[in-house]
RNA sequence: ACAGUCGGACGGUCUGUCGCUGGUGAAUGACUUCAUGCGUGGAGCCAUAUCUCGAGAGGAAAGUCCGGACAGCAUAGAGCAUUCCACUUCCGAAAACAGAAGGAGUCCGCAAGGGUUGAGUCAUGCAGAAGAAAACAACCGCCAGCAUCUACCCCUAACCAUGUAUUUUCGUGGAGAAAGGGAAGGUGGCAGGUAAGGGUGAGAAGGUGAGGUAAGAGCUCACCAGGGAUGUGGCGACACAUUCGCUGUGCAUCUUGGAAGCUGCAAGUUCAUGUAAACUGCCGUUAUCAGGGUUGCUCGUCCGAGGCAGAGGGUAGAACGCUAUAAGUAUGGGCCAUAGGUUCAUGGAGCCAGAGGGUGACUUCUGGUCUAGAUAAAUGACAGACGCUUCCCUUCUCGGGGAGUACGGAAUCCGGCUUAUAGUCCGACUGUUUUU
RNA sequence: GGUCCCUUCGUCUAUCGGUUAGGACGAGAGAUUUUCAUUCUCUAAAGAGCAGUUCGAUUCUGCUAGGGACUA
């Protein structure tokens, strides 16, 4: 095994205006799960499996420092679990835009991220692999 | 001891595991080029699920309230507007400011201290409600004069009573005119004087008291507040003295002096991708005016054959700007009274640039270097220990346990201001109480 | 990031520094009606917060909080 599977580099951000866009335009799926919110969308294959987007709200929490807080938070949590995501998206063949949008108008444990990021991070590939049967 | 004032400094530390950003060196891979004995080797450049090394938020990074650097555009000139500043002197590691320091006036505080600001007001306009009136006047009221009236009061003749006395007369008391005199009063009278009073208000002709007057009035005087002039002191704001009776409050406008070109790194530059030189309406096209530049307007001036508006189509990826090309420490000294910080010098090892030496690893000299640079936006997460504050148990300490550990995250860069901050430290002071 | 703007009854809004802050919709009460609706009458209800200037602040100034627009 290697040492460096729990990595986060650019490549594995979505940071095009476009693919940004038509995540959020179209009619995409969604799923919640308390404190936040999770979009996606299947696309064809690129350079990496998964392409993940963290969004908070500057509504709900005011201060930057909350912000970035939550947003580390997130990162952590996905970064210590997405291969539950990603060895179903390697399998299927496809690249999965996914979106994590902040619900909460205060600042969670890391604890209550970790079972949210997971939850959704299932569902997901639950709905993954939903979509290839059908296909 | 308690309470308080001002100024300044700090604002966590260590270990482990896993990550992020950009960088040095190595390794691997792609491409270009040179050499070639076609096996490869050298150089350049790019990349990374690799390795190594060291770096990575603040005192306010915040608010965006001032000012500057920097960038683009603009800039012959004249006039008029507009905006901002406004007690005074002075200051700088580049400059500027609404900044710092010292000073002045004024208000608050027992005090240490703190807040605040007067450019000018001659002319113009306004001032709700209340009040007679908001400064021109008018009204009520007060007052000497003139006219007129009086049933009231006083004096007096005649008259009555009484006393004295021969009588005239005289004294006392009463009564008393349509005549006379005096005093006082009246009149919705006349023509005047009235900065007292009319109690309301932020403000009522500067305030208080005395004199004065028909009644009053800085009309006169004393004291106090302000202003003008003169003199003295001060660089100055101002202060003090003398003198002049000069004196309502607030706001706006106006006037005076000074300053200001506009837009802001999403400025601006380059590469890549892509589209519609199409459509509709209006104005104009060779001699005067469609339109544009000239900071907002006008004049003037320059350009000028296309311009303006509507409705639509397309891109939004990347690089530069951009964070010095290049590091942290140890010792000693100076400065800020001290805490902490800052600056200078030196030492050895390190890095960068240039020059020189060596076949080469490397080395010598000179100069420099104290470092965040992300872009859907890194600088983190978790665990443990320590430190600090406070509470409880034990109590001489040691020790054990619980709780808390703030405000807040760079976005081109600086100098200020303002606002938010758990806790700690240093210096200079003030008041009260107790003891000596 | 930069440049600007706005916060007034429950909602939408008006206001030249000077009354008891006006209006519409909505709410409540009453009248009309057999009842409901309509209609009529009446009532309650507001200056985002804290300071400053002023005799007096919703209005002017500063700070704080919240909301919005434009800008490659």
């Amino acid at each position: 095994m290697k040492p460096s599977i729990h990595t986060l580099s650019k490549a594995e951000r979505l940071y095009k205006k476009k693919a940004i866009d038509s995540l959020f335009g179209g009619g995409n799926l969604s799923f919640a799960a308390y404190p936040f919110r999770a979009v996606f969308r299947v696309v064809e294959r690129e350079d990496t499996p998964v392409r993940i987007l963290i969004s908070i709200p500057k509504h709900r929490l005011h201060h930057a420092v909350d912000r970035n807080r939550m947003k580390r938070l997130v990162r952590e949590s996905y970064r210590l679990n997405k291969s539950i995501l990603t060895e179903v998206a390697e399998q299927t063949g496809s690249t999965v835009d996914i979106a994590f949008i902040c619900i909460s108008d205060r600042v969670a444990t890391l604890r209550e991220v970790q079972r949210s990021v997971c939850k959704l991070l299932q569902r997901t590939a639950e709905a993954l692999v939903k979509n290839k049967r059908t296909k």
